[in-house]
DNA sequence: GTTTAAACACGGC
DNA sequence: CTCAGACATATTCGG
DNA sequence: CCGAATATGTCTGAGGCCGTGTTTAAAC
């Protein structure tokens, strides 16, 4: 635990990208299996605890603290795994000497302990250990580490230590898990490289560049080519000899909630590996993405869901077929084999992207803009000869989303943030006008903490420091006097605010110290206009 | 004791 | 998902 | 031609709303 902990405080400290890996490659190379291979499990964010939350570990420092002097420094720090090893008071008997645990044994034990005994285990932890390893462990608790390497830093301080390519590392990454042994013992020259054969695993999937300041008229229409880009969930079908899968964008095995399409998979019995977006799809039109994700996180669908929210496949690429890797080829051929696998095979509630023709990017935008029905939220463009690569590599695929809607709203309450925010209030619920008995009051529609710059956030922080009307604890009231432009993708009902509605994806577009409060929006206006 | 509601956690966008 | 900022690297510019 | 300035690419952390599932607290 030392070791590892001292590994997290040098990362923290150190802003350098280079240094980092550095440090990463050292401790890698350093530390003994098991634990450097839970060190890279605890970086890459595949660890979790059932049994130890955040909210056992507040519930610790509240038996050795006093609640108010614990909620400010919380509030102050902004980081419970710091506040936590920062006030914790060690107890400890005289003549004990006590033994800070391994990183393997926190692991195991954390793995096996019944919950009711967590609690225990980690005070007498706690206990045993100095702030340093406290905040180490208290953070492999609580789970993001945030100390400024995540997972591809990591994998790209392994890919060093065996001089691949960091994209190597992550095609063999999900095959294994923790404690990584093989794959140290392949960085290391010391063993194979791993390979999944023909298992269902994961294959890390090609992601596109938002289209921003790019000049599309250097581009030739004749190279690109455009697909509707839809709002569901981007999956990754695997059907191999060994298993189907559906897997998120992210690794996550979705299989469970949607037996319909891994029915599909099965029956189809062709080894393949598709990319494809996941729908609601009611007779040939696609449901709104709440529908989806109704069924997203249930564990199993109910008969009625599976009835009423059928689940369906856009098929964007085809990545292995008949187990031949096909990713190295260009878009065009890999199009070609996609089309021929699906003339063959017809899958059932699976349908083609549909390749959009156009002439010009004018063309292009026009369909962009107009592009506001359900389930598409914009275009994308994919070069005809881009071969399929992991990542978002910046050039061969754009998303190019709908211009954002926009508001003028109030700000009504500002928050303190976390991290490297603590010391600022930089979240700030807004609300719109409404009028209510021939009285005009403010109702919140959302709540936002990005869009502005840290010299902007000073402003906003000095703001609502200056007009202040009431505080509730972290939470300030303001007067009602600083107008922020809103932009947001959808409004949607929602019962999450006093108003009713909700906005997707909110971020402040402007400040707007020239317009009075009294100026901005009125809810009505915005149902009327968005609803 | 059992049911209901609220709070937290997670991973999708 | 969003956005800004920090760092590293690639490219261009000025002497 | 070389070093400095600028542009571009990649990665990071901060946090939003939504629905489901789980756990904890409150009400019956």
């Amino acid at each position: 635990m030392i070791e590892f902990a001292t590994l997290l405080e040098r990362l923290a400290f150190t802003p350098s990208r280079n240094m980092k890996l550095t440090l990463l490659r050292e401790y890698f190379s350093m530390a003994p299996d098991p634990d450097r291979g839970y060190a890279l499990a605890a970086m890459a964010g595949s660890l979790s605890f059932s049994a130890a939350k955040p909210a056992m570990l507040r519930a610790l420092a509240m038996e050795r603290t006093d609640p108010e002097l614990f909620a400010w420094s919380y509030d102050y720090v902004g980081d419970l795994a710091e506040t936590v090893a920062l006030i914790w008071k060690p107890e400890r008997k005289e003549h004990d000497t006590p033994v800070a645990p391994g990183l393997a044994d926190v692991v195991h034990t954390l793995e096996r302990l019944p919950k009711a005994d967590v609690p225990n285990v980690v005070r007498k932890w706690l206990d045993a250990c100095d702030t340093s390893s406290r905040y180490a462990l208290l953070k492999l608790i609580t789970g993001s580490l945030r100390v400024g390497a995540s997972a591809r830093l990591a994998k790209t301080a392994l890919a060093e230590m065996a001089s691949v390519a960091p994209d190597d590392v992550e095609e063999v990454w999900h095959g294994l898990e923790a404690p990584y042994k093989e794959l140290f013992a392949w960085v290391e020259g010391k063993g194979p490289k791993p390979d999944a054969k023909d298992a269902p695993v994961f294959r890390p999937p090609m992601l596109a560049q938002p289209l921003e300041n790019v000049d599309l008229t250097a581009f030739d229409p004749a190279e690109w080519r455009a697909e509707w880009k839809w709002d569901g969930i981007r999956v990754q079908l695997v059907s191999t000899p060994q298993g189907e899968r559906v897997y998120t964008r992210t690794a996550e095995d979705i299989g469970k909630a949607f037996p319909d399409i891994l029915a599909i998979l099965q029956d189809l019995g062709s080894h393949v590996v598709l990319d494809g977006e996941l729908l609601v799809v009611q007779e040939g039109v696609v449901a709104p993405f709440a529908d989806l994700q109704k069924r997203l996180n249930r564990k199993s669908p109910t008969a009625s869901m599976l009835r009423d929210m059928p689940a369906g496949i856009r098929l964007y690429d085809i990545l292995f077929e008949d187990g031949e890797d096909l990713r190295s080829l260009p878009f065009d051929i890999r199009r070609q084999r996609l089309e021929s696998w699906y003339a063959r095979l017809k899958p059932p509630r699976m349908v083609l992207s549909e390749l959009i023709s156009f002439r010009n990017f004018e063309d292009l935008a026009t369909l962009r803009e107009n592009a506001r029905s359900e389930g598409i939220e914009g275009l994308m463009l994919k070069k005809a000869d881009s071969p399929y690569v992991p990542g978002r590599p910046r050039g061969p695929w754009w998303k190019w989303k709908r211009e954002p809607l926009t508001v003028d709203a109030v700000v009504m309450y500002a928050q303190r943030g976390h991290g490297k925010r603590s010391s600022f209030y930089s979240d700030y619920t807004f609300g719109l006008w409404r009028t209510v008995e021939e009285k005009r009051e403010l109702v919140p529609i959302g709540k936002a903490y990005s869009g502005f710059t840290d010299e902007e956030l000073k402003f906003l922080d000095k703001w609502v420091r200056d007009h202040t009307t009431k505080r509730f604890g972290p939470v300030r009231e303001v007067a009602q006097g600083l107008v922020l432009e809103i932009a947001f993708d959808a409004a949607q009902y929602s019962k999450r605010h006093k108003s009713g509605v909700a906005l997707r994806f909110p971020r402040v577009a402007r400040i707007r110290r020239d317009k009075p409060a009294q100026e901005a929006d009125d809810l009505e206006t915005f149902i009327r206009a968005f609803l």
